[in-house]
DNA sequence: GTTAGAAACAATCCT
DNA sequence: TGTTTCTAAC
């Protein structure tokens, strides 16, 4: 018993409480993995249940593998049959074995969003969709909405209730399913839903699995949508010893269909359930701990609870204006560099956060200069580059002949002169014989007018053959060179001599030595397990704890984790709260912006730095933000406003700031109106290299006084254009948006 | 059938 | 601003 002495009674009183349905409050920072970890040991080690009757979900692999980390070293021999997983990665274990039974094949394919996106792209064009109107995206929402709220393609229908425009998204997903289907492919949101199928259609799989899993536990909690849920009560239905783990507070994920009721309404749905509030949070101190409390306060609706830490106050939250994006990035880079040779913290230490991947890039760019090593978390997904996508559309082919999408995308690549026309043939055979595409180019011969084609297609489905007879004896590493080679793709980027062609290859390098590791780590390597590790793989679980870098990635992306020196940047009206939730009609999404900035400021353990830009350009725009409402409702006794010193202000744009008297509160305005500055001669300073803006010579076409018109903004009224050196500045007063100013080069303002 | 360059478009966040 | 899609010329 010895080992649980280091837990609080809280902690204690949840890791004890085994039976029964169970609900524990976790306030950030409250040790709540301590307490599944040490509850699954309780329960092996102490109520003597087999470690194979035991589930722990959670919602990445990273999360998976610290659990199942912890749970080894807690527990020891027999640890490695607690079933530990995400709800994606269970799900595909479950169906790979038993998913025959509702009419796929146990070799299916699961389709990212790059895989969706095409099919729908096909889909709308075969049956016609204006794609103006019914945007491919705005339809694989929808779709994704209903599926995770468990709404089948009829039900759809029915609740379209005669209006035409649902009456039609119902139609197009009850199309996108049977297209999957034919495809034998399952999107993201399928795993989940086709596992519920599955238990709904065999009561004898469902029961083998409930008496499997007589414990469960789910982390996280807060973060699942009515499908899980439901998977989740299914499991959990014959002996209803369910424990669930969550922090309402910390619900950011509603725009994947996160049901925050899930959690809110526990003890209703589970009755005689337990619930347990954990509110000691170990992580932080207090300052950067009672401003978090100060900003989540400000939500309705939550459930009651107030973390406290025995910890001293520490330092408090330093705050930063800067006048541009350039210039929190410089700081932030320069605060890094000062810490590390200071020896305060390591790289590794610091973390950068902010509300939108697309900030990463200036950050980058300041890292790169100072010299300072960093990764970003996110953006593009390493699986999703050109290249490895290429390469996995040949080892789907190869796996599962029935990908149409996978088999269309290397059909022609490299070159073999199949090109649209012949596709397009090949695909209306198909359809007319109601085979795949695969099956139709076996059939080549049998086509109508392809004239030559037909023997270019008959080569391609030969080496297709001939790589299935090698994938059989070959390790996947092995596969994959073969076909880097016999198709010379590997070549071919060598002869580009690029340095985008250097990258590609570097990155096939790396997915190369990734293909190896699978062949050696792997229990029983096989290609379709190794298509089905990538498939689910997120960027978050690439971090890992002892490389030396700071890493940037999004809020979202922090949740769970934490870091010594946190950096949360871009805390702006517009940018976080996001311009979505500000001027949404639901308070709800505002929100979930705080408990997204809660969840910010909770990943600090010492030393937080929040700052902010005046202006910010945005997709070429120059916005200018106020400071964050969020900051404002951290009271400044929390606050040390610190004025930035002016290497990190150099002011670029000329005059700025005249029209725009309200900056934020009286502590933010750092430093003092800059009507008066002139404009920089040096502005090379920011737009260096090939981003050099061509001014128009003579001035912009318009002056001051002039009406014109703005593609977004409509009808206003120049009041001033000021000659900023490379491009001139005008301000003007629209009619539905009020004063805004642009630069004359991106505006394209015409004259009325 | 292929390619480059122009035009159009885009509004978080992610397993 | 960066990225994707369209168009025209090879």
């Amino acid at each position: 018993m010895i080992m649980y002495d280091t837990l609080n009674d809280m902690q204690k009183k949840a890791v004890f409480h085994t039976e029964g349905p169970l609900l524990v409050l976790a306030g950030a920072g409250s040790g709540k993995t301590r307490v599944l970890t040490h509850r699954v040991a309780y329960l092996i080690n102490e109520k003597n249940i087999n470690p194979w009757n035991i589930l722990a979900i959670t919602f990445t692999n990273k999360a998976a593998g610290e659990m199942r980390e912890r749970v080894d070293k807690l527990v020891g021999i027999g640890s490695e049959m607690v079933w530990v997983s995400t709800f994606h990665s269970g799900c595909v274990r479950i169906l790979r074995r038993h998913i025959d039974n509702i009419g796929y094949n146990t070799n299916f394919t699961i389709y990212d969003a790059d895989d969706q996106k095409t099919l729908m792209r096909d889909l709308c064009k075969r049956l016609n969709v204006d794609t103006k109107m019914y945007k491919e995206k705005m339809l694989l929402n929808r779709i994704s909405s209903f599926k995770d709220n468990l709404i089948t393609p009829q039900e759809a229908y029915r609740r379209a209730s005669g209006e035409f425009r649902e009456m039609k998204i119902a139609d197009v997903y009850g199309e996108y399913q049977e297209a999957l289907r034919k495809n034998n492919a399952l999107d993201f949101d399928d795993l989940i839903v086709k596992t519920i199928e599955l238990f709904k259609a065999c009561s004898d799989v469902l029961e083998y699995y409930q008496e499997r899993f007589r414990y469960i536990m789910v982390d996280e909690y807060q973060d699942t949508n009515i499908a899980q849920f439901n998977l989740v009560k299914l499991l959990a239905g014959k002996y209803n010893n369910l424990c669930v783990v969550g922090d309402d507070d910390q619900s950011i994920y509603k725009f994947r269909g996160a049901n925050i009721e899930n959690i809110l309404k526990f003890e209703e749905t589970f009755k005689d359930a337990m619930v347990i509030k954990l509110e000691q949070n170990y992580r932080s101190t207090g300052n950067i701990l009672n401003a978090a409390n100060e900003v989540i306060k400000n939500n309705f609706g939550r459930k009651d609870k107030t973390l406290w830490t025995d910890k001293s106050n520490g330092n408090k939250i330093a705050y930063y204006q800067l006048e541009d994006a350039y210039g929190e990035a410089e700081m932030i880079a320069s605060e890094v560099s000062d810490l590390v040779s200071k020896g305060i913290y390591k790289y590794s230490d610091c973390a950068c956060l902010y509300r939108t991947n697309a900030q990463s890039r200036i950050l980058e760019e300041k890292f790169m200069r100072a010299n300072i090593p960093y990764k970003i978390v996110g953006g593009v997904n390493f699986y999703q580059r050109r290249e490895i996508k290429d390469i996995l559309a040949y080892l789907k082919t190869v796996d599962n002949g029935l990908d149409d999408l996978a088999v269309k995308r290397i059909i022609n690549i490299p070159r073999r002169g199949i090109g649209a026309t012949t596709i397009g043939k090949a695909e209306a055979y198909a359809l007319e014989n109601e085979m795949s595409f695969y099956q139709a180019l076996v059939h080549a011969d049998s086509i109508p007018n392809i004239k030559g084609a037909a023997a270019k297609i008959r080569q391609f489905v030969l080496y297709i053959e001939q790589l299935r007879d090698k994938a059989n004896e070959l390790p996947v590493k092995e596969l994959v060179e073969e076909i880097l080679d016999s198709t010379g793709y590997l070549n071919d980027l060598k002869l580009e001599e690029t340095e985008d062609a250097e990258t590609r290859i570097d990155n096939i390098n790396e997915f190369i030595s990734k293909c190896a590791d699978y062949d050696e780590s792997a229990e029983a390597p096989s290609l379709s397990g190794f298509l089905e590790e990538v498939a689910l793989v997120a960027d978050i679980d690439s971090l890992n704890d002892d490389s030396e870098y700071v890493v940037l990635m999004t809020v979202h992306s922090a949740k769970g984790l934490e870091f010594p020196k946190v950096f949360l940047c871009g805390m702006e009206d517009g940018l976080f709260p996001s311009y979505m939730a500000i001027t949404s009609d639901s308070q709800d999404d505002l929100e979930e912006e705080r408990r997204l900035c809660y969840v910010a400021i909770t990943r600090a353990m010492e030393s937080l730095t929040i700052s902010c830009a005046k202006m910010r350009m945005v997709r070429g725009e120059l916005q200018y933000g106020k400071v964050s409402r969020f900051v404002k409702e951290i009271p400044v006794k929390y606050l040390d406003v610190k004025t930035a010193s002016s290497r990190y202000d150099k002011v670029r744009f000329g005059s700025i700031g005249s029209d725009n008297s309200d900056y934020g509160h009286a502590y933010a305005r750092v430093q003092p109106k800059a009507e008066t500055v002139k404009p920089k001669s040096n502005p090379m300073d920011v737009y260096k290299g090939s981003n050099v803006v061509n001014k128009k010579a003579g001035g912009p076409g318009y002056e001051t006084g002039d009406t014109v018109k703005h593609i977004k903004f409509g009808k206003g009224v120049v009041k001033s254009i000021v000659d900023g050196g490379r491009d001139y500045e005008v301000t003007v007063d629209f009619e539905k948006v009020g004063v805004k100013k642009m630069f004359a080069s991106f505006a394209k303002l015409k004259k009325l």
